[in-house]
DNA sequence: CTGTTAGCGCCTTCAC
DNA sequence: GTGAAGGCGCTAACAG
């Protein structure tokens, strides 16, 4: 039933020539006459021939597979890095292994394990929100497996990655709020395991005395991005005797939940407290009370920026090279304003 | 610098004996002396012994990978599809090999191809919006790779496949409404390419008239799911002379669109006109005017079935059989009811 | 209990 | 121009 797929050997037999000619053929070998190249041609045509990857692979020390490892797709701004990164793989004839950590280290420990074994010739990492061990990091570096971080960056050196530059964007923010005159500017930021969340910390520190507006630390409060923890951050943002008038979120997933946390406890948002934000997803344009404004993030982009570093690595690393370049790119950040009518 | 990987070969050589004895010693064959095994097991550790998973794959024609394509991680339902798909393949030792085909036949077929030249064990298939020729997946089948199509289901005959039962769930909802006094149930379907579509539109032609109400073609609209045809849609449906009360839509990302477009119209969600939808996303948790109720799908559960079956069907595949059983296996549905305030 | 051998499909020197 | 031969790392049938 199964057919069993036709091989080099099986093309050679027919054809009364030998496996390496055949080979040679299909690889348009400029040794080979052009008559036996056409036999040899057409013959695989005929027969379907597909060269065994399997094989191939074997032989080449090579998958041309690269690993993806993320906290979860649920996420519109991740599906979108995934779209980056499997464009650019598609392009060059790689294809693309998938596993979500679901924010949990041991998970991404052990998906790492899988696809080092799966031989996978680089890696695509984006953390889990409370990866705080990096063995699993350091290890693949001895495989020699490259690796390119994008979005969720460990906290170590001479590692590759891309990420949004934040500053920018923060400034923006920033900049919009106090042109509209407001000033009492709080901030719910992500977990301190998170760069990205070091970076807007600075970042909003480093802004609002450009405004003149004073640093106010109990204006900066921690969600570690669960819908409950937002909503304790709200709460302890609300009972500020000084509340605050705006609020910048970590990103929008965080500004949702603490939108519809405000909205319960009936502040009119945008007109009692208003909100701004980070990453800018097309769902907040199904809201009635979206943040003002978003920085966007591009995360397509950045997914093919890190794929196409990796590509790059991994062809370098075919060659014997004393590679010591770190590839550390930041992406533009751009703010948008949404339209409310 | 890379230092190179241990190999069979290389603990053999270290202790003196041969390949074989040392791949069955790591295998725990039961005919190897306890004292070699150790011997062999715990030079493995020191070295770090990893077997080389590519030969493996070589050797036994097998991947242990699955190719998963559908349309686009983008909304949650696939993202929760790929969610349970992952958590089984995972659980079995299997990787994932993802693959979107944004809605777009050529790029399916490509995608198949690639997944098919790489020798996936099997492929889980979503289809394209609008796939209409099937040979790409005939092709499988020549091919002997086994394929459980899920959600989006060709209209093939001898495919194994999951989806969800949606007759239930469309008598839940026009129930829902007839009980409140909704009798003029107008509804936005997806394309007729899609198996889910006519389901649909049957379970709704024969609901209807089991509560007295007479079925008018002219409230059943299609949109191809892009926002711009929901809005379409939804003109049509406002334009009508008796104007519905209560819509039906595909899905909720349709109900979102729908919604959007009607609010700008001036219509009052769920007073004017009330929404009902498929899918019970979990965004609609932060809208303010969401569908009165949903059909949960169980998105997660399906990922989980058809990946039960195709692993199932990998096995089998493995013992020659003269399989002819196919799986089609309709998941549960239920409405759920959003509390609004 | 353990070793020998052959071979999976392909590529790549080396020889003619 | 073409062929022969070896080997990638692992498994498994066959011999002891």
């Amino acid at each position: 039933m199964s057919t069993k797929l036709p091989t080099l050997k099986e093309i050679a037999k027919r054809l009364n020539i030998s496996v390496s000619t055949v080979s040679r053929a299909l690889h348009n070998h400029h040794s080979i006459g052009l008559r036996t190249k056409m036999r040899v041609n057409q013959l695989a045509a005929e027969l379907n021939y597909e060269p065994n990857q399997t094989a191939i692979f074997f032989k080449k020390r090579k998958t041309f597979t690269i690993g993806v490892i993320l906290p979860h797709l649920s996420q519109d701004f991740f599906a979108a890095i995934v779209s980056g990164i499997e464009d650019v793989a598609f392009r060059k004839n790689f294809t693309v292994l998938l596993g979500q950590s679901r924010d949990d280290e041991e998970r991404e420990k052990r998906v790492v394990e899988t696809m080092k074994n799966h031989r996978v010739d680089g890696m695509l990492i984006s953390l889990a929100k409370n990866t705080s061990d990096y063995g699993h990091f350091e290890l693949l570096k001895k495989y020699n497996i490259p690796v390119v971080f994008f979005d969720r960056i460990p906290k170590m050196k001479d590692i590759h990655y891309t990420a949004s530059e934040l500053a920018v964007g923060m400034n923006e923010i920033i900049g919009f709020l106090v042109k509209r005159k407001f000033r009492n500017i709080a901030m719910i930021n992500g977990p301190g395991s998170l760069l990205a969340s070091k970076e807007r910390l600075e970042a909003y520190m480093k802004s609002l005395p450009r405004h003149r507006i004073k640093i106010d630390m109990g204006n900066v409060v921690i969600s570690n991005l669960s819908p409950e923890s937002t909503c304790q951050a709200m709460q302890e943002l609300l009972a500020l005797k000084r509340r605050p008038t705006a609020i910048i979120t970590f990103n929008d997933y965080v500004a949702m939940d603490a939108i519809r946390y405000a909205k319960k406890q009936k502040i009119r948002i945008n007109k009692d407290i208003c909100f701004v934000s980070f990453s800018n997803q097309p769902i907040c344009n199904y809201l009635d009370d979206p943040p003002l404004a978003s920085v966007e993030q591009f995360p397509y982009e950045q997914g093919e920026k890190a794929t196409e570093i990796l590509l790059e690595l991994i062809e370098k690393n075919d060659e014997v090279s004393p590679d010591t370049i770190f590839h550390k790119v930041l992406l533009q950040s751009r703010m948008v304003v949404h339209e409310i009518e």
